[in-house]
DNA sequence: TTGTGTTTTATTGCCTCC
DNA sequence: GGAGGCAATAAAACACAA
């Protein structure tokens, strides 16, 4: 019992003046073994064992180094690779931000150039058609509005003309308030909506009503 | 010269594969 | 179970400003 302590201690104290030793002896490798090694790692960067031991025997290594510097050199390879990847994905997530930045703000610009039809057109529907007519209450506005026309029945309203059967109908109500939900939810989506809204809701062949062109031809005398 | 940060060599412990 | 790889870390060597 005691033996196997005492050697188990001696083993220790070696093992110690090992490590001391080496450490003492640390050196940085020369340039040439440095450069060969380089040269090797370009070459195959997990050589075999054989390979290991003719570059120790070549540079004055012990194979052991040999296999230390590689393990290294990997280390050193694949950090050096993720911090790359990481400036790569960096400039690519600018780029997009740029991008989406100036999205946003063509985004908004188009919605205003939206509210302002919207505005003329119903200006021009309570002059010349509406007259207290049935006539169906859509949201308008902007977006300081939507809540408090929420509840009420105090909506303006759009021509209805309903003697001629144009109706603004369920859909086109629902099609004219995704302005509105355009404009709230500022999402990485802003392009394609503002595309959306102004592609489809001002396209001639959904509008039904006159004052509606008669505001594009007027816009386009303009 | 010295304190400090960086780089390089080496160790340790854990994991995977055969 | 042993060999080898990897991540984390220690420690020596080195670079450099003050």
């Amino acid at each position: 019992m005691c033996d196997d302590r005492h050697k188990s201690f001696i083993m220790e104290v070696e093992d110690m003046l090992i490590t001391s030793k080496n450490s003492k002896n640390k050196r940085r490798f020369n340039d040439e073994q440095i450069k060969f090694l380089e040269t090797m790692f370009e070459a195959k960067s997990r050589p075999e064992l054989q390979m290991k031991q003719q570059l120790a025997t070549r540079l004055g290594l012990q194979p052991r180094q040999v296999a230390i510097w590689f393990q290294n050199r990997r280390a050193r390879s694949k950090s050096k690779q993720i911090e790359q990847e990481y400036t790569a994905l960096k400039i690519k997530y600018e780029n997009l931000a740029s991008k989406f930045e100036s999205s946003k703000k063509e985004n908004q610009a188009l919605l205003i150039q939206l509210q302002r039809l919207q505005q003329l057109n119903q200006k021009t529907c309570d002059e010349e058609e509406c007259e207290n007519k049935n006539c169906m209450p859509i949201r308008e506005g902007g977006l300081e509005q939507e809540q408090a026309y929420e509840h009420n029945d105090h909506m303006p309203f759009y021509c209805d003309n309903n003697e001629k059967g144009d109706y603004l109908e369920e859909e086109d109500a629902q099609f004219i308030s995704m302005g509105h939900v355009a404009t709230q939810g500022a999402s990485s989506s802003d392009e394609n909506m503002s595309h959306f809204v102004f592609s489809q809701f001002l396209e001639p062949s959904r509008c039904k009503f006159e004052c509606w062109d008669y505001n594009f031809d007027n816009q386009n005398d303009a």
